[in-house]
Formats: C-alpha cells, structure tokens, sequence
RNA sequence: CGGAGUAUGGUGUAAUGGUAACAUGCCUGUUUUGGGAACAGGUGACUCUGGGUUCGAAUCCCAGUACUCCGACCA
C-alpha cells in the first residue's frame, strides 16, 4: 500500500492521557468520535484484522463454531431471561418508530442460548462450542483511558454446553491454552490469575492479566511462588501473604485482556435450556464462557510495545511487514519497482511515495512501527543495495536488491 | 450520578466588551532529500447550541449539549 493513500500522521505534540492512545491518535489508525466511541482508520483496521484473525484461527481449531448475532435485540428476548430489568443502566434500551423495544447487547448470553437451544436436543448433540467476535454497547457512566474502557467495543465471546463437570473441566483447559497462544502471538506475556466468579455464578475463573502502568486492574503476585490473584477476590483480610505459599504478595496495576468462566447450569437453567440424557430425562447442560476484548488487546499491544519514538508492533499483528522509503529521485524509481514486486508477491509493505523530507519519512516510519524499515538510496545504490533496518533492535543490515 | 474545568479554521493556540490573529495542515509553484527542510503565492472559523445584558459579545449572565480531570460504578 502506498503511504500516499493510507499515511496521514500528525507533527503535533498531542499528548492523550495513556501512551497508546497518543501513539495511535499520532499515526491516525484511529479517530475519537467521542467518550468511549472511536473508529478505525484503515491504518488501525489492518492491526485489529490481524488480531482478529488469530484469535478467530486458534478458537476453531479447538473446535468452536462460529455464529454471529444481532447488536440489537427486541427486549421480548432480555424480558424472558429476566434480564430487562435487571441489568442496569449500562444498557441501552430504546424505542422504534411503532413504539417496539429494543435494547443495544451489552453482551450476548441472550441469544447464544437461543442458537444453543436449537442444536441441543440430545446428549448426543454435545460438547457444543459457539464463538463470535462481535460489538457490544455499553453506556458506561465514565469511559476513559483510550481504548482501554470503551462504550462500543468488540468482543470475542465464546461459550460451551457439557454434560457433565469434567467434560467442561476439559474443555476449559483446551480454552486456556488457546488464549495462552493467542495472547503469546499478539506479543503478550500474560499472568492467568484467579478471579472471582461471584457475579456470574459458577465453579471457577481466570483472567489474563498483563503489568501495565495504565492499568485500571489491581492484582496481588506473590514473590515467591507464580501465584497471583485480582485484589477483588481478596475481601477477607488474608490480602498480604500467598495463599499457596506464604510469600509476601505484591500489588500490581494490570490490564485484564481476557476472561474465562465455568458457568456451571446458571445459564443454562436461567434460559430453560435442556438435553435429553440416555434415559430420556431433562438435564441441564453445565457451561463455560470465554471472552477478550479486541480493542483493548490493539490498545494494550501498544502499551507494552513502543518506545519514545512510536509503535513497535510485533510481527504477527504489524499493520505491514516493511515500510519502504526511498530518498531522491534515482532511489525512488528503485523503490517503485521493489514495492512492486514485494506487492506481488504478498508481501505487506507500505511505500512511503510521499513527497516529504527524509527527516519525516524516518520519524513516520518509527512511530507506524512496522517490523522492517527498508531504505534506498543514492548511498545504498552505489552498491545496489538496500538497507534493512529492524524496528525493535535497530539492528542495521544491507541487502543486495537482487536478493529480494 | 457527585465535584471541578473546558468549548474559536482540519489540528494546536491567541484575542478578557470594540476590525477574530498566529502556528501547523492543505492547495500552486520553485528548490531540496540519511532524522520532523526553504522561499513565494493561495485556501480555510457567521468563535458548540439556544436565550439574555449591551450602542456593540468569542469575551459578561442563564439554560442546554459535548468533552476533559477527580470520585463513585463497571470490565
């Protein structure tokens, strides 16, 4: 892609509360609609597909199957789980032209159980894992800290159906190991910590946890041991030594990347959802839920991945592999026809055809963050070569054109 | 929802009751290319909305809306 297209980054000083809100305002991969509501700019579109794309690949390689609901639902299906009232004013509720109701999901329980009450009917029809990665709207009272707490946000939400407590055990463990790679390839060293699963019932949670500076998170890690556990869940004054352990814990500021859940029949029972067992009688299935929040995953990528300059994305989720400068008119005619090949042949690049100062096309190149810069120049065609400079390391190679 | 503050070209700021200015961006041209170049010309804001005070309002007053920060809430 060419820089004269995609590229609009701004000289300003501007300065957000969180790094990569600055960062991702600065190279306009996104835009501020307004408190908790931006939009992706193409720019910040390729990173979001990209990590779009390997949590979707590893979720159905552990056998999901994907689904997509609606963001707005008629009321009738809040009103029957109950949940019309009850869910708070973080939902939106509004009314059509004829006077109907409909509410804006803040989540989708709702019509997962109706999708999972069409395929289940028998014990034969389990396990049965459903996945999406869809919008949720949720009227915070107060959105801050960029993309970190959003209004609208997209959500990788999955939930599984079981016949037994050892069949969700399992498949639990199949879940957390697939986010331990998903959040591995977004660049991430996570800490799974326990976490509290009061609100939403059940037998058992954990959430991926990164350190971050603007986290909104608290945890407690011990010293010792690896045990680490969110401040909510330590009420009872036991909040200064491991549990495991007896080490001393220390405090931490986190973000929460994602949440996984077993249910246990809450839902299922909430929502009336039953599978025949051999015997012909009514069960209730038990059930887990899985959930990451996308643009908080391309917010927190920035956080833990950048220096003074700009972003340093990592290889998996660069908006491109390499951006390409060229300085002076010879080297852009090189450049020209290296973009072009490199374009044919899949490669993701991003050309810098701008007609700004060399000065600029560098300090673009390092706040965009792509993994490769490339350079040619009068310099490096003196000896038909290319310069290859590696946006994490600065480590500087030079290769012979004819090699690409 | 409680407390405080802000609202002016695309962006960032100035003008404190009397002609809306500066920088940057953008457009044209010339020149320039290894770390945010230079010159020249040009473009662009009924100063958030509605009301009020005044001979006169970006400026003062009232209301609304939006945004920011602190707190509560939530993930």
């Amino acid at each position: 892609m060419k820089a004269t297209q995609i590229l609009r980054t701004s000289k300003s000083d501007l300065k957000a509360s969180t790094v990569h809100e600055t960062f991702l305002l600065k190279g306009n991969f996104i835009q501020k609609l307004g408190a908790g509501i931006y939009q992706l700019m193409p720019l910040g579109f390729l990173a979001y597909q990209k990590i779009y794309e390997i949590i979707d690949e590893e979720l159905k390689a552990i056998g999901f199957l994907s689904f997509r609901a609606p963001i707005v639902h008629p009321a009738s299906i809040w009103e029957k789980s109950g949940r019309y009232d009850d869910f708070g004013p973080e939902m939106v509720k509004f009314k059509n032209r004829s006077a109907e109701k409909f509410v804006l999901a803040p989540t989708h329980e709702e019509p997962v159980n109706l999708i999972a009450k069409k395929l289940i009917n028998s014990y034969k029809d389990l396990p049965l894992a459903l996945n999406q990665i869809q919008t949720k709207f949720r009227d915070e009272p107060r959105a801050r800290g960029g993309l970190i707490r959003l209004r609208e946000f997209t959500m990788q939400d999955g939930y599984s159906f079981h016949t037994n407590q050892e069949d969700l055990d399992k498949f639990y463990n199949d879940v957390r190991a697939a986010y331990l790679r998903i959040f591995k390839r977004l660049g991430f060293e996570v800490k799974v910590v326990a976490a509290t699963s009061g609100a939403m019932g059940g037998s058992g949670a954990e959430e991926f946890m990164i350190l971050a500076q603007d986290g909104s998170d608290q945890i407690a890690i011990c010293e010792k041991c690896d045990y680490a556990v969110n401040i909510e869940t330590l009420v009872e004054g036991d909040a200064e030594v491991c549990e495991k352990c007896g080490g001393d814990l220390k405090m931490e500021k986190t973000i929460e990347l994602g949440h996984i859940f077993k249910l246990g029949d809450k839902y299922t029972k909430a929502f009336e959802l039953t599978y025949d067992n051999e015997k012909g009688e009514k069960k209730y299935p038990v059930s887990g839920c899985y959930g990451i929040g996308l643009e908080r995953a391309l917010a927190s990528i920035v956080e833990t991945h950048h220096d003074d300059k700009g972003i340093i994305w990592p290889s998996e989720v660069a908006p491109f592999d390499y951006y390409l400068i060229a300085l002076g008119e010879k080297a852009n005619e090189e450049a020209k026809k290296l973009y072009e090949k490199l374009a044919k042949e899949g490669k993701e690049i991003l050309f810098d055809d701008r007609e700004n100062s060399a000065g600029e096309k560098f300090a673009d190149a390092d706040l965009i963050g792509c993994p490769k810069r490339l350079v040619i120049s009068d310099k490096t065609l003196a000896n038909n070569q290319v310069e290859i400079k590696d946006r994490a390391t600065g480590a500087i190679e030079l290769k012979n054109l004819s090699e690409f």
